[in-house]
DNA sequence: CTGTTAGCGCCTTCAG
DNA sequence: CTGAAGGCGCTAACAG
């Protein structure tokens, strides 16, 4: 703990009642100009900082929020949190983030020990576990501003913030179909939230509007959330995939992690991008147009949906009124071309 | 700010006084086992948990650090994040962000506000553009422990805990002469701090010792700081270098970033890896092994650098005796071959 | 315009 | 073994 100097102190030197320094610090009414300049001055040469705490403990806030992630080891999601951390910093509040490793258990205890820990509000990306949101619920119930961000449910209501997924599967499917891929296979992950669902259903719409028969053979549903059992299981996916009666000429992956090792698993077997499969995958990684070969991605605007996920926080924060109309924001993803889906032969 | 019931509620609900309940709460003697059961009995069912803000106040302390990054929007940062999330999250400590974006005032600004918040040590990975500690050994010296982290400095004395930059950047470059590359270029960032300057020295070591003379040429310092105009500025110096009379056949990069934009830069400027040129680069990409060409990597312990810069805040805040022997870790790193530095033929 | 007072929730003497 | 009282640093009535 820090040895800061307080309001008694600057008040005993200048000879200054407690509530007048802070007066002086915070007002700008009610204080004679000369004693607010000489209060000013003294605090500023002492470095005087005010006591979150102390402060916290009095007002009942403590100009911090929590930030609830999945993993912060993903590219994806620190672009996200470098937009929340700007919104924050910008707004003088502090950000204490925690991971729940894609655990419903651990996010809950996350959660309250946040909540416990005297949070002013909760940005949530919830883990591919949750489906209960009931704990959530009671803490907003209570009081406590809760806002969602990437990853959506129906299961409460609240501002929420993510990007159009249906769309940009949509767009991703279609961008296959127009480059004369008509069988199409879909890599998604093994959960009920939004983000997997809605791209799902983009998919399936892009075939449909373009006249092509859904094959639920051509649809895997992998386990991402466990890094050791995940190689395995793709290989898996992809080895059947390409035993098929019919295979598929490509394929669109639901997830970063999902197409970074879908085209390193494609390549680990022989298989020609785009020669003998073309891929088009949602990633936000820097390094799509380096890859071997390069990728042809849904980038999300991460940083953006940070930032604003943020603000929507922020805002419940400084207005509970705002409670009764609840927004759910969703971004437009962009379609970026590369080798690994060039035009059929 | 949240609306937990409180001490007070516990003890009109059980008609006791405040301190009992909070003996019961914390202390093991000096309470009766019954009303010790009937706290602990009630307090459970109604979800207590006691106000971090009070405590802190009271106490002194905050039971959280600040964690200043330079940015958390890198691989590498966000993985030794992860570590030290891990470390905190399991000894009951909270973490408080905050990036200072390779602004040294950002930086100043950032570890200021984080104190005056009541953070109870400081954890750092300063900005490259800090040469001048002094601020924060003031901050030691009131107190307040600071542990730095990846980018280590003489100008303070504390607990430092990075990896041996020297070894790595010596195996990099010798790898690379055994590979039979001799004319080995070197592209470095322009910063005074040690994974730098030691990665430079590593560089020189391993040519010496192979009899190799240092061509200071074959050297290029670029502003990794700026993203806008790293590209331009790095496609200069690797012009420069491949218009040199005695034109380098390798090149050893010492960041992360440098790495991947220049196997970028190299292909999109028609050179082969590693027929024209070899490449082996500090990254700890996960993508590595799917680049074009795969990348041969000096990949450093993130995760271990972040548990152990923790533990040793940790350690320095529950015993601040532990100030007389300061310690600097260095783990080793490891050399990952890939296609990138292939045998020369 | 300024000082006094009370209290945020908790812990810790000091008395019973 | 338990209760009462004081104070951490700050803000916000309430009085002058």
């Amino acid at each position: 703990m820090n040895t800061n100097i307080t309001l008694r102190d600057i008040a005993k030197a200048l000879n200054l009642s407690i509530s007048t320094v802070s007066r002086a610090l915070t007002d700008s009414y009610q204080i004679g100009e000369k004693t607010k300049q000489e209060v000013l001055a003294y605090a500023k040469e002492h470095h005087y900082v005010p006591n979150r705490m102390a402060r916290g403990l009095k007002e009942g806030k403590s100009r911090s929020i929590g930030v609830v992630v999945c993993s912060i080891d993903n590219n994806f999601m620190a672009q996200m949190l470098d937009g929340i951390d700007q919104y924050c910093s910008e707004h003088d509040y502090q950000l204490i983030m925690m991971q729940s490793k894609e655990l419903f258990e651990q996010e809950k205890a996350n959660v309250n020990l946040l909540y416990a820990g005297g949070i002013d509000g909760l940005l949530i990306c919830p883990s591919y576990q949750t489906t209960d949101f009931s704990y959530l619920i009671n803490l907003q119930e209570s009081g406590l501003p809760v806002v969602l961000f990437d990853r959506l449910s129906n299961h409460i209501d609240t501002h929420k913030v993510a990007v159009d997924n249906f769309k940009g599967a949509y767009e991703a499917t279609q961008h296959l179909i127009n480059n004369g891929y008509h069988a199409i296979a879909h890599l998604n992950w093994n959960t009920q939230l939004s983000t997997a669902t809605e791209r799902f259903e983009g998919y399936k719409k892009a075939l449909k509007d373009a006249g092509i028969p859904f094959n639920n053979d051509w649809v895997k549903f992998c386990d991402t959330s466990n890094a050791a059992t995940l190689d395995e299981e793709l290989e898996t996916a992809i080895g059947e995939l390409m035993a098929l009666k019919q295979v598929p000429r490509a394929i669109f992956t639901a997830t970063d992690l999902l197409s970074t090792k879908c085209l390193e698993i494609l390549r680990k077997c022989g298989h020609r991008i785009p020669e003998d499969i073309a891929l088009v995958g949602f990633s936000n990684t820097d390094l799509a147009e380096v890859l071997n070969p390069s990728l042809s991605t849904i980038r999300q605007p991460s940083l953006e949906i940070g930032r604003l996920a943020a603000k929507q926080l922020l805002s419940l924060i400084s207005d509970r009124r705002a409670t009764e109309h609840f927004e759910t924001i969703l971004l437009p993803t962009e379609l970026q071309v590369r080798a690994s889906s060039q035009k059929s032969k």
